[in-house]
DNA sequence: CTTCTTATTTATCATTTGTAAAATTTTTTC
DNA sequence: GAAAAAATTTTACAAATGATAAATAAGAAG
């Protein structure tokens, strides 16, 4: 997915934002498997994912959880450092070989203080991933792993093929064992 | 909470940009048990928590489940509609006779693309929002209810006895069965 | 193609959570 | 303060999920 495209998805902007935004957006490569953001520091580059897929995974004491997956098209940040500039409490990794976007925070921090059209377009763009997590976090209360699993592969039915099944299992919020005995079931 | 110290929480504003807020902002008092907020429509109006408590809670084939409680300073709006303008899924209902400041969101939106400080003002104030609401995601995927129950009593422990145990359960994504055993463990 | 490694499924049993109904406690109303 | 209503807890049983280990399938390397 291009760049102009991805930030479009958004609020429209008007040329002269769009193209102040892009002076400082460069694009970067990472092979499959590389940590592209870290837990515990603030993070100075945020990602718009072009192609290739990610995961966000937090440490928990009974292994990690990855609690959300990244496609063509969407942001890639550390939500707690780019809204408050303290560290993050999410590690960030390819999951295939990944061709992205990057910009720096601080470029896109001095840019909201300069530029409305940009500001109300960042507002924009965290608003819009509010709603997502909002929708899964009252998913997660009241829809059985079942119903989860299910509105999953409806939404995005390609990534059972390019991501593993204990991500997907975290995901969800069950065990691997659960998600195998739910797969078999509908079968 | 006052108007001033509500508004401070999220972005410190100056004089002139909380004047032109504050000039759009009223009070308004409601009773226990008055839904502010609908499902199903694009909402209006905004408001702040002088005082007093509310749910937020959405319609599921097994009975309504809260998903958000606000307390004194915090915001109450329909995410979808201030977002995007569109009709939101969740209804907000008083809990005990509130406090409110209220303001039309078609007031905001207009100073959103005249006053950059508010741009990013509203922009801060959806990313505290956001960072909540990413933690009660990951908190409902790795940790059981009952570490849930310790969490939510350790951070808020007033809540326990302004609220009926049927709407924690529901914000925990328990039954009210499950939460009175959890109780009786622990004691 | 075969071997080795990794991913996924299946099986078994223990634990947790849900459902429904009854019992108890607390709150409200008169 | 007694009666009625509402909220909460308890009980008994069913269903779902977790933990562990073994079996199978799929993929990678030579």
């Amino acid at each position: 997915m291009e760049i102009d495209a991805i930030l479009d998805r958004f609020h429209l902007l008007p040329p002269h934002s769009k193209a102040a935004l892009k002076a400082h957006i460069s694009e970067v490569q990472y092979p499959k498997g590389q940590t592209i953001i870290r837990a515990g520091r603030a993070e100075k580059t945020l990602y718009f994912i072009q192609s290739g897929i990610v995961r966000a995974y937090s440490d928990g004491e009974r292994g990690d959880v990855t609690f959300w997956f990244g496609q063509e098209g969407d942001v890639v940040i550390s939500m707690k450092s780019y809204v408050s500039g303290q560290p993050g409490y999410e590690h960030i990794e390819t999951l295939e070989p990944c061709q992205l976007y990057q910009m720096k925070a601080q470029d896109l921090e001095s840019l909201f203080t300069t530029d409305i059209h940009i500001a109300n377009w960042g507002r924009k763009l965290i608003g819009q991933e509010m709603i997502k997590t909002e929708e899964r976090l009252i998913s997660m209360q009241f829809k059985t792993a079942q119903e989860r699993y299910l509105d999953l592969m409806s939404a995005t039915p390609g990534l059972l093929q390019r991501v593993q099944l204990c991500h997907i299992a975290s995901f969800l919020g069950i065990t691997q064992v659960s998600l195998s005995r739910i797969r078999a079931e509908i079968r």
